[in-house]
DNA sequence: GTCTATAGTAGGATAGAC
DNA sequence: GTCTATCCTACTATAGAC
């Protein structure tokens, strides 16, 4: 298997490769900047192709978000079930790391792209996991300096996977040295 | 004045008011995604006035960018005037947190919109002030722990104005509390 | 400074042949 | 699964009257 295609697709169909045509655009030019003409272009084909794998551009965007979502509500449920706050807060970070990690695009355009809450309004909603994710890192009753610091890490995590800087380096130091940093960023320590 | 339009506008011109009218529909649904009939519609005028005002709609955007990129101009300049890295980091942090503060939504816009650099790739070239702040912040021959808490923190301070939980917290404690918890995510000691 | 009207283009989406 | 051809709508932008 090829490294570039880890995690989205098993193997390579016209679906999996519009998809990350897609996936490539949208990150570069966001949704709304995107048409399916350039879609198309990018791989050779044209407007009609593409309709043939999606009945629509939202759909296109569903379909790339969906694994992300799916991840994102397999964490908050495992981390509702903790039992005590640090427990939780423990298990969300690393949890929501891993996922940023994993799909480092596809969730800098699920914080950013403006097309993602005007496409989930009716949806799935992506919205109300982010929110329970921000209730699970604030507690309850949270002062100020705590809402700040979970409201710039929550920026922060989704994010920081685009950065083109970091492109060249490997999921499993990039996990690593996130998870280190945002403990920082939240005051907690290190674990032994 | 108005608490609304500290640091904008001195007067209510069509023009100061038209530009808070795209700020807004920009920050919400993005500049791709937001049409001058949008503009138009929510200051209750047709497309045509609109155009009186700016000749294009990449004028609008420029305008809105404009006070934001002079003040990160200024930060970068005073910044790299200085003479020890401690005091460079120091100057960088609280001239980033003071605008980011100050032009909470433009700022997130700036960070996040895929308009600006593809309006700013033949303009002033926000991109690379950004790119000097990086510097500054990483300093020469960074370690990878480094990088990663730069670049996430580059995300945090630049998005985190536009949080809708953060609306109601005032610049001045904003400022404090976001200044605090960068230097944690940097590792550095507050300052006695 | 605002209007009506319109040009010219590009967008999403569909029909039907191969 | 991909094509050509087309529909309809919305967009940016301009011209010219008031």
């Amino acid at each position: 298997m090829d490294a570039a295609m880890r995690g989205d697709a098993r193997k390579e169909t016209p679906r999996s490769r519009l998809l990350a045509a897609a996936l490539a655009l949208y990150s570069r030019h966001g949704v709304n900047g995107t048409s399916l003409q350039m879609i198309a272009d990018r791989l050779g084909v044209t407007k009609a192709a593409v309709y043939h794998q999606f009945r629509s551009k939202d759909a296109i965007l569903l379909a790339l978000l969906e694994p992300l979502v799916s991840d994102m509500r397999e964490v908050v449920e495992r981390a509702e079930c903790e039992r005590t706050r640090t427990a939780q807060v423990e298990s969300v970070l690393t949890g929501v790391i891993d996922l940023a990690v994993r799909h480092r695009e596809v969730s800098a355009l699920m914080q950013a792209d403006p097309a993602v809450p005007a496409l989930h309004a009716s949806q799935s909603d992506s919205a109300a996991l982010s929110e329970r994710i921000g209730q699970l890192l604030l507690g309850p009753d949270p002062e100020p300096g705590r809402l700040i610091s979970v409201a710039m890490l929550g920026s922060a995590l989704m994010m920081t996977g685009k950065n083109p800087k970091l492109a060249a380096v490997e999921d499993e130091e990039l996990r690593r040295q996130m998870l280190v940093a945002a403990r920082r960023l939240l005051g907690l320590r290190s674990r032994g």
